[in-house]
DNA sequence: CCACTTTGGCAACAGCGTTTCCGAAGCGCA
DNA sequence: TGCGCTTCGGAAACGCTGTTGCCAAAGTGG
């Protein structure tokens, strides 16, 4: 695939036709795509594993092939036998999981006042982790001294080899494809700031920027559950702002230019009171001011009146809460916003959207951040980090990468 | 691929791997892929052509593949050459370009009192229209007869050889992947009803069916431009009701069970005026009563609202405009949710999302319904139609199909 | 007329999943 | 314990994909 050419407009009059929006494919990035659907049926197997005939099965793929993919997937380091299921009259199938260490990540989750991060395994289990105090606001070189200390504070030897990448979620707007931020609210002065280069450059590592809404349904999507395959569902995120990360058909939804998931400001209450936005009845400004009035009932309202539009225009199959205002009253929260969805059930077909408070407290947002990482592996995300710096050069391949190939982990040198 | 088994649920205790959400994939489906993104170019290329080099850059394949893959497409007589561009120092470059009568494809749109059938070619164009008075509210028979009428009233013979199939628009809810009605609104007597099976049987011909919101969007994504290849935007429709189309990323976007573009019942305007789905302040009915009153501009201030709403939600790049009640008034509607979208734009970035009416009038559904069949040969949706009766049988190969394999059309037997 | 550029076909090739065949490893019954 | 049966999974041959390397064809420009 071309690379997104530098040049501004290649004379644009004859002979230039749009990029094919899905990217082409050849033998690589076939067999690329083939080992990423068989690791991401390993990962929602979990630890119970699974054997090839299941695997078969669940691609579509023949079992010699499934026999091939498991092979190479097993020299490269990444899955491994992990006992055989109870025969059911002939040879017992052989069961296959991720190898826990062979892979890691960094999620760095740099919030308003707060920096998480995380180490996590292939499964994407959470092997370290590490909180402080900071300020989002300070100069640019503190914070990214902050982010890269909050980066080393980590066991990088836990593991061995070096981690795969860093994934980094801050408050949006941001753009994901270049990694550079645009207006961070309330902090003018990240404006067109390249986060994701100068981070990648101060670490040595890969680096994948994305907001915390996007990082959160992204982790959530990656929970180990099972069966979510190809579900969508909303993550509601209230804290500071209300914002809010979309998952839809099983793939992390973040629009053209990360603007996805603008929840807050739809407008709710024609002509309604001021948001800080300069519109009038925003779900944001309805939803703080109640909290503010601590009236967590009409609250939970407000927001499931905008979960219930949201469930009928995106036919979302389950409703995601979090955030600090939510973690501090989980339950009046979910009941509230159930009840909205719930009539509006009753008022359609008769089925209520579920409605589930975030699993991971203050840890779901760098948990998913390292997932910006991991998931390309899996096949469950655009690889979109652009490798810097030592390890791991650009000899990335097609679409999908091609994780059996990806060789052992980098040696740590230091 | 294993098809859908129609097992219930196959033990689902131990060795139950959900199917994997993207298919595996085979050589064959990356042929198929590969000359469908290869059709794509061209289709987007329209009547100037696209020559094989500029289809290299664009796809990302090698000039060599691309020989093989149109070499292919010409024995099956979808491409054809079309002159050649000047020469820029060397062998001028040939162009390709879609062979208008290599395939055709009927478009049926049910509208509540009024049917509206169109025959298109491969590119895209209205061959052949028909339009008569309907009544969705008639006894089922009654409505399949008149929806056969319908195709049979389109000269079969115009382009040779039968058409690849019937793709079907109506009023939601609906399931697509089934082919089922839900409760049509104000016809409760559709409920359940397998329409796509019962028109395929009487039709002999494969039929796709989908909301009319949808088949309209599609219509619309599909439409000779350029460039817009993985662009996202919103298909507003303001007729008897208010629903959306949507087109995200240059796919059309449906949910899983159909049900996104429910966009009327959003609430605006919180414990407002009730609405005929039973909740209060719905989009749809603040809407539908402004325009009773024969206020376009408040009902055009309140559809802007919503747009913009959605234009944060799902960074849409654009909003089309649609509807009788639109259409009537057109410049009043465009300008009237223009203003409320240049309002967002100037609190954000300051990027207004264009807003324009829908071009096509009261074909566009119709049309739109036709590339319901058309677009799977450009792997721009997913078969889901299931052929039946004569015709085609269901030989289809794997996903994305193989239009270079699919050998010249069927001849018209009667 | 002749270098030079560019297009595009031919042939050999590596590597994908598929097919076919068969040994390995368990169960159940005599 | 032995034997038939079932199921798993490896080995080898295969068809076909896009890729690579080479070269003829078809233009431009001096």
């Amino acid at each position: 695939m071309t690379p997104a050419s530098p040049d501004p407009a290649p004379v644009a009059s004859l002979g230039s036709l749009p990029a094919a929006s899905p990217a082409a494919a050849n033998l690589p990035s076939l067999r690329g795509h083939n080992a990423a659907l068989v690791l991401d049926l390993l990962r929602a197997a979990g630890g119970a594993g699974a054997s090839r005939p299941e695997l078969a099965e669940a691609t579509g793929l023949t079992p010699q092939a499934v026999s091939k993919i498991t092979a190479r997937l097993r020299e490269a380091g990444l899955v491994a036998q992990a006992g055989r299921r109870p025969s059911t009259g002939g040879k017992p199938r052989t069961l296959w999981r991720l190898v826990r260490d062979a892979r890691h990540a960094v999620g760095l989750h740099l919030d308003r006042d707060e920096i998480t991060s995380v180490l996590v395994d292939l499964p994407g289990g959470v092997v370290a982790a590490h909180r402080a105090p900071f300020d989002l606001g300070a100069p640019r070189e503190a914070v990214l001294d902050a982010a890269a200390g909050a980066v080393r504070a980590l066991p990088a030897g836990a593991g061995r080899g070096r981690p795969l990448g860093v994934g980094v979620a801050c408050p949006g707007p941001l753009d994901h494809r270049t990694g550079v931020l645009r207006r961070v609210t309330g902090f003018p002065h990240w404006d067109g700031h390249p986060l994701r280069e100068a981070l990648s450059r101060r670490l040595g590592l890969p680096v994948a920027l994305d907001k915390d809404t996007n990082a959160a349904a992204l982790g959530l999507a990656l929970r180990g559950g099972q069966g979510d395959g190809g579900a969508s569902f909303a993550y509601l995120h209230l804290g500071t702002g209300l914002g809010a990360g979309l998952v839809l058909e099983g793939a992390l939804y973040r629009g053209t230019r990360t603007g996805a998931g603008e929840f807050g400001h739809q407008v709710v209450l024609l002509d309604g009171p001021e948001c800080g936005c300069g519109d009038r009845g925003c779900l944001e400004a309805l939803c703080l001011a109640a909290v503010a009035r601590g009236d967590a009932a009409e609250a939970a309202r407000v927001l499931g009146t905008g979960a219930a539009g949201l469930a009928g225009l995106l036919d979302i199959d389950r409703v995601v809460l979090g955030g600090r205002t939510v973690l501090a009253d989980p339950e009046a929260y979910s009941a509230g916003v159930q009840r909205v969805l719930a009539a509006r059930a009753a008022r359609t077909d008769g089925r209520a959207v579920p409605v589930s408070v975030a699993p991971g407290g203050v840890r779901l947002v760098a948990r998913g951040a390292a997932h910006l990482v991991l998931a390309p592996l899996f096949g469950r995300l655009e690889p979109g980090t652009r490798p810097q710096g030592p390890g791991r050069g650009g000899a990335g391949g097609g679409p999908g990468g091609d994780p059996g190939k990806a060789g052992p982990p980098p040696a740590d040198s230091g």
